[in-house]
RNA sequence: GCGGUUGUGGCGAAGUGGUUAACGCACCUGAUUGUGGUUCAGGCAUUCGUGGGUUCGAUUCCCAUCAGUCGCCCCA
């Protein structure tokens, strides 16, 4: 019996990379653009780092993490989350002593969580995306902002949207689950089950369950609105100004939470409204985690940052049928007939590389008639025959594929003959 | 962690309790001693995810298990 891949994980074979090329580098160039700079940590950290940082009462740290014990008596975990590590990095590196703050990061990689698979969910799967450092400003919010809608639209998707919310500081944030609390709890009996267990862990959740959605108590039930402060309230409506300025639309959320502990202020996902998207619509999510720089151990920072999935972008092009511009074409095909043109092929495809030309050539013998039709596959421009005929001439022919006229070439000649095409 | 669904060649996909497991695509060979995307002919699964059971006999029935897939929880 074979072995297969691991569960959740999946093979990028060529002819899909591509794809994943072209957006990296999409995102690359945007990230150049805005200036953040790429930085990349290892793929495991300690344990403690996500406990600390993802905040050890969430799904991810409670069920989710690919935690290990080393050979040294470390327990080591493969990162479920990027920001943890962004953040332990900047105070490992003191990056908050560098000119020019905010620190302006971004990072692309492999992320790992345990979970059972689905439609846009993976136990491996990549992230992108971006973290900046130092500045408590709602300009930079809207900047993070920009940043991930800008890769959406330059990929050419178009049905997206941005969904905003304020969680506020965390007095706010507390004061308000309390209040959550007290409202549901006497009636909680009448609620699913799934909202019951949310009661201790998630209240806020309850205002976004599907079964319950009518129940009056949610319709009632105490608005995180209510519970921002006055600086809460002046930050986040700076931030939909500076992003009414920049013509980026926006929907609000007063819902929208996000599952890690360490956000407060700005919450936002950007969500695909396209036909026949899976379940899970969430492209992209982040938000401002101003208390995490110190709980990681460093001096009061405050940060915004998001993530967003690979997978999931490529999944949300496939539901536009978006095409990327990632088709490859041949400069020529050689052809050969006969062991002795082979030969000479081996040297001369050689040489065309060096030349910078893209080339191919046979490697199983087989007859013209397979040749060109890996010709053809390959989506040569030329092809160029030789045979004993040719060889004993010193010639060889150069056919142009898409017409399909055929000259003479001097053999030597053949390899500047095609640099000028 | 829970639930639905699927599991036959490289891919897609029929099928039946019983001597030889359709078909399509792809690939290879030949018709055409050396010219592509067309045509025609031929080739390509000691075997139907894996293990066990029922049976004279199972790819077809039953059980288990694994895997894919979709959904719930949660998330990117």
């Amino acid at each position: 019996m074979s072995i297969n891949i691991p569960r959740g994980t999946q093979d990028i074979l060529p002819g899909t990379v591509e794809k994943w090329q072209y957006v990296e580098q999409v995102a690359r160039e945007i990230c150049n653009q805005y200036q953040y700079k790429e930085i990349r940590t290892p793929i495991f950290e300690h344990t403690e780092l996500f406990e600390r940082g993802v905040g050890d009462t969430t799904d991810i740290v409670q069920k989710e993490m690919y935690t290990f014990t080393d050979r040294g008596e470390r327990s080591l975990t493969l990162r479920p989350e990027g920001t943890a590590a962004v953040v332990r990095s900047y105070v490992q590196h003191k990056m908050f002593g560098y000119p020019d703050q905010p620190t302006k990061l971004f990072y692309q990689g492999p992320m790992f969580r345990y979970e059972r698979p689905q439609a846009g969910r993976f136990r491996q799967f990549v992230q992108f995306g971006v973290e900046a450092i130092g500045s408590e400003d709602p300009a930079v919010d809207a900047e993070v902002i920009s940043l991930a809608m800008e890769l959406y639209k330059r990929l050419g998707l178009k049905e997206f949207k941005l969904v905003l919310n304020s969680l506020g500081d965390a007095a706010s944030r507390a004061s308000h689950k309390e209040a959550l609390v007290s409202h549901f709890e006497p009636r909680i009996e009448e609620f699913c089950s799934d909202c019951q267990t949310r009661l201790k862990k998630n209240p806020l959740r309850i205002l976004d369950c599907k079964k319950d959605r009518d129940h009056e108590l949610i319709k009632t039930a105490p608005s995180l609105k209510d519970y921002l402060n006055e600086e809460s309230t002046a930050y986040f409506e700076k931030l939909q100004h500076y992003l009414t300025t920049m013509g980026i639309d926006y929907e609000l959320d007063p819902n929208l939470v996000r599952g890690l502990d360490y956000y407060n202020h700005t919450a936002f996902e950007i969500m695909s409204s396209a036909d026949g998207f899976g379940a899970i619509t969430t492209l992209c999510g982040g938000g401002r985690y101003n208390g995490l720089v110190e709980e990681i151990g460093g001096p009061s920072s405050p940060g915004i940052g998001f993530a967003l999935s690979i997978e999931r972008l490529l999944a949300a092009l496939e539901a536009e049928s978006i095409e990327l511009p990632v088709t490859s074409v041949l400069d020529c095909y050689f052809i050969s007939m006969g062991e002795k043109a082979k030969e000479h092929f081996v040297k001369l495809t050689y040489q065309a590389r060096q030349q910078g030309l893209k080339v191919e050539m046979d490697y199983k013998s087989r007859k013209m008639k397979a040749q060109l039709k890996s010709a053809d596959r390959l989506q040569a421009k030329y092809v160029a025959i030789l045979g004993e005929d040719e060889l004993a001439e010193g010639i060889i022919l150069v056919k142009k594929m898409e017409s399909g006229n055929q000259e003479k070439i001097e053999l030597d000649h053949v390899i500047d003959y095609l640099k000028k095409q």
